[in-house]
DNA sequence: CATGAATGAGTTTTCATTCAT
DNA sequence: TATGAATGAAAACTCATTCAT
């Protein structure tokens, strides 16, 4: 898990977790997410969470000692699967299959964990007060690093020029956007990703855009 | 202005504002954009807006009824413009042209307005308490309307086949991830749309990126 | 008044205080006294005092951001006054006058404010987390300039040889005790220094046993 | 051991305790009264005292019923030693040789014990709400006794004309004033009991200032 | 128009204590 | 004996809002 730096672990003694401890802390931090995606930091309530997630506010603040304490747990929790596809982007392969599956995970992570990409969203727009560290550090790195393969595709002759962190944004703002603004898409369209025939209709636009976009052609779509 | 349906105006008995009190109006708007921007509906006080505007709370409060009041107008104030530059599409005009250039203001606007890009954001992502009447409403007009246009684009064969609320969804979600989550692209490049050279290489990224995306070129930058 | 450090005034805007002010400030440092030399800093609530100031709990945080703030403004209110005493020791004057009206002094203040003295006296036995700093400056400096003067009245064979500042010690633990010990002294002997007869006994046992012990004989008590 | 008049002993079931029991409610008093001693009892925490004691709050529960029952131990395991040096106050002694010892051992408990000075000082400070009626019972009785064993040798012409009962309270003053203030003495001198110049130094002044003050003189001190 | 004074409802947090094992 | 889990009551704030001037 991603450290957010504060003090250590927020879990009573020992290193082990006792079954309702992991138990609980999952409850809490699920019902976190629920809440501050929807609320934002200031707006979310500790009692709310608490209630959410089948306790009393005490109990909650047995495991976490405080509201930010919550937070930052809960935005730890996500961060690591919420990068995770980026990671996957497999300099060996070929650049619009790989562009394409990387798109496609994009797309359903937002379809999957929507509020995940609202908190993250929401924690960047307000300054990105706790992850600030990791933007600047660990993802800096995974973004250098996967820009250097598309800058390889790229002189290789594979795929037009463009410039690669650029392109990177331009994944993430489209698939993302589906996510942070469902309930907008939902009143223009009426749909969201949670149906099948949207996403499919959303996957092949921006998937087709995308690659059009830097030259290459989108690959049968066999999985 | 795009109204909310609130209470009717806020504004002190008579029509007409005297000039003292457009003046302070317009400061107050300023200072809650700036903090509604920052810190969201929940996270933002009353007193920080009232300092940032330099008046006291009760002042503010005899412009305002209320924090919801102030929050509601300023997204009111904005709002006209930050739809603005889709109404600008032109049906008469060369797609290639027309798409550039609202991609051009949509970054402009990300560029000069950031923060009530964030504002936008934030409502949006909360739920869109306030504003949802106007996206199922004129704002959805306002889409099919446009979405017609580039679906003639298409009809008449002069750009690639796309769902053309698709492709505006698209260009809303580059456009505005770059005010959105300047924080993160600062922290990932060292620069933001501020930058002049920045927001050249932006503009082009985008706009080759999705005029490509649809099998257009993008026309030569003569403004 | 003897600066406690803390950033500023504790007082809504403008310098001079309006006269509502004034008169509430000071009805919530006397009940702070009240309560803070009664329980102690954990033991006093912030409600109870409010209520002794009687005004609302959220009054009262209008005048003192804090309980902590308002337990720093009782102290310093009060440290001035508590340490004026020493500060009338004339080097100019009689050694068995000086010191029989220090003392005389200090058995006043503890007969007049004997809630500041046990306020004090909690505040150090706490390890005088707020005053230490005047504690090692202005007081320091005040013992050692009165100290000299006591030393001179030694050179001058004016007096028995005694270390001035245990001297000093002894002064200050000898009248403090009758504040501080009320109750025990209450317990043992049925009265305190409310009483005059009993003042007049402890102040007279007190300047004996002194100045005897100093080789100095009581003036005659004219006052 | 001085009884607070609490309900029953506070240990469990059988009459004698195991060996682990005496052992854990011995480190449980210790860690009491360094706890108390520093923050009061308002201030004080059972979580603190628990882990300085090495356990576990509940554990530390198991052994003293509540937060007030471990109060009311530690006072009562003070008091004993803490009063016992004026016992030592012997009739058929020399007076100079009795007080002078009396001050010593005052001075000594001041320097081994200051903890214990200073809860016994909070105690009585908030108001004795424990042991007031030891104060007017058992030490009142006491403290009358030996008033007694002072007036027989004023009327014996062995010592100057002083109340008794100020006398006492006047050395019980001058030696706790150093346990009690011991930070401001600290302030002041940089150095405190522990200092064996300082102690020495101390015993000296309060002794000499003392015996003077009532027309003896300081036996040769033969210790 | 403007502000200082006042308040009540809510929110986080602390902590002694109880419960179950 | 011992401890982890859980709780309820209290306490310190915070803040939008109202009142009086």
């Amino acid at each position: 898990m991603m450290s957010l730096g504060g003090q250590a672990s927020d879990t009573p003694k020992n290193g082990g977790l006792s079954r309702i401890q992991e138990r609980n802390r999952s409850l809490i931090l699920d019902a976190a997410l629920s809440e501050f995606s929807r609320k934002g930091f200031s707006g979310a309530t500790v009692e709310r969470i608490a209630a959410e997630a089948g306790m009393s506010k005490s109990n909650l603040l047995y495991y976490f000692s405080s509201k930010e304490a919550i937070y930052k747990a809960t935005l730890a929790h996500i961060l690591e699967v919420w990068l995770a596809p980026l990671k996957t982007l497999d300099p060996g392969g070929e650049p619009a299959r790989e562009l394409a599956a990387y798109i496609r995970q994009k797309i359903e992570m937002s379809a999957t964990f929507p509020e995940a990409s609202r908190l993250f969203a929401n924690e960047v727009m307000q300054g990105a007060p706790q992850i600030l560290p990791i933007l600047e550090g660990d993802l800096r790195r995974l973004v250098s690093e996967k820009s250097r393969v598309i800058q390889d595709w790229i002189d290789a002759g594979k795929m037009r020029q463009v410039d690669p962190v650029q392109l990177i944004f331009m994944i993430w703002a489209t698939t993302q956007h589906y996510a942070d603004f469902s309930i907008q898409i939902k009143a223009l369209t009426g749909k969201d990703l949670s149906d099948p025939v949207f996403f499919e209709e959303t996957e092949n636009s921006i998937t087709t855009l995308i690659l059009n976009g830097v030259g290459l052609t989108a690959p049968g779509n066999d999985d």
